[in-house]
DNA sequence: ACCTGAACACCGTTCAAGT
DNA sequence: ACCTGAACACCGTTCAAGT
């Protein structure tokens, strides 16, 4: 009844730049970072592994240029209308949330330092430690603190992620055998961790995550007063 | 004149876990964690890929094993006879220091989330957390928050590490790089990294690294006093 | 018990050849 | 200008066969 029989799936559009780069952050939700490959992604694309190379330059330039998608839409999405503090809280609690729900983004951010998708970060944070009054000298240091507390969370939080995966769990599964493990350590040599251990399976990561960054805030608030 | 002509460099001890990961660790600090390789390793302790395989499960246990060597020195290293804050500030830039000598260590912790190098440096902070009279219920806040400053930091500078070499450059000829990227910015869109665009080349990270560890200490004062 | 090394199933990347 | 897909030079890992 068709005029044509549809035999393989065909591109329709050609291929460019962003297309390829939003299958490759399809690729990176579903399969994780071990999972975007030049031939799965090529496939994807109905095209072949060489194809990709005329649009991007090689595997690191398309991960960082996935983070960064992900990164600027998370920017867009966090406004910045309230008092600073508010908006240095609401802007970490955003990159945690895009960061949790795209593990692979914690890790790509750690691989580009300097680069685009960080800078949209250090740019939005600095603009907040500025409003705060925080003095010139000071200023890089207090986002730097900030900056590598969010993007060592983020870090660890894919760590976590990528080895669940790995290993077949999903992440609580994951937290539980750490804390099981934890409380088997030697009482003697390692009394913290064991102490510790059974809030790795209670507690919430997005409210340590939130009570660091307000550790920090605090921080600041002590050494302006100074 | 000798009775037997030495040939093809043989062991003359048998492989063993350490002998393994002491190879393992020469080999990431003089190449890099690209170059940490079971056919080059195996060169080195003059025997075939497989025979690792004996003593080792996989790449990443390797990776952490030897990550967990330098991890545990740098404990042993690092004594906690002083005040509580005076050794935070010591067990930070112990880590530190190793991850600027080893910058696969910082990247190494990272991927091995509740594994020993981590649960290391946990018990540690959490001795002097304690020790400092932070109260049961925000220990863990107070550490996480010292542990995940500490990765992320290791973490960036163990990227830039590898980016640099990987483009060839030198660290302050990669940092002298991304200065001169960041100040080319738009001068409306990203005042404030342009503005910082020049302490990026002058300062002193290990300095910066110290400020960032004071201002959660600094934090952590507040949040007691209350 | 421990080691050997060929073989397997992948990678990222290149590049002549096509359209 | 853009795409194709075979080919290259690697990987980590396995495993029969040796000692």
């Amino acid at each position: 009844m068709v005029k044509k029989a549809r035999s393989a799936p065909r591109r329709e559009e050609s291929l460019s730049r962003e297309s390829i780069i939003e299958a490759a952050i399809e690729l990176l939700d579903s399969s994780g970072e071990s999972g975007l490959t030049f031939r799965t992604l090529s496939e994807r694309l109905a095209t072949g592994p060489g194809a990709i190379y005329w649009h991007i330059a090689n595997k690191s330039e398309l991960l960082t240029a996935a983070c960064d998608a992900i990164v600027a839409r998370t920017m867009e999405a966090t406004t910045s209308r309230a008092k600073p503090k508010a908006n240095l809280r609401a802007l970490a609690l955003g990159m945690f949330d895009a960061m949790d729900a795209h593990p692979w983004v914690g890790s790509a951010l750690g691989q580009a330092p300097g680069a685009m998708p960080m800078v949209r970060i250090l740019e939005r944070l600095g603009q907040q430690v500025r409003a705060l009054g925080v003095e010139d000298g000071t200023q890089w240091a207090v986002v730097g603190a900030l900056l590598n507390y969010i993007l060592g969370v983020g870090g660890r939080n894919a760590a976590n992620g990528q080895l669940a995966r790995a290993r077949g769990l999903d992440r609580s599964d994951f937290l539980e055998a750490v804390a099981t493990a934890w409380s088997q350590l030697d009482a003697h040599l390692y009394p913290f961790t064991r102490s510790v251990a059974g809030q790795v399976r209670a507690h919430d990561d997005r409210e340590d995550f939130l009570a660091g960054i307000d550790l920090i805030l605090k921080g600041i608030d002590a050494q302006r007063r100074r």
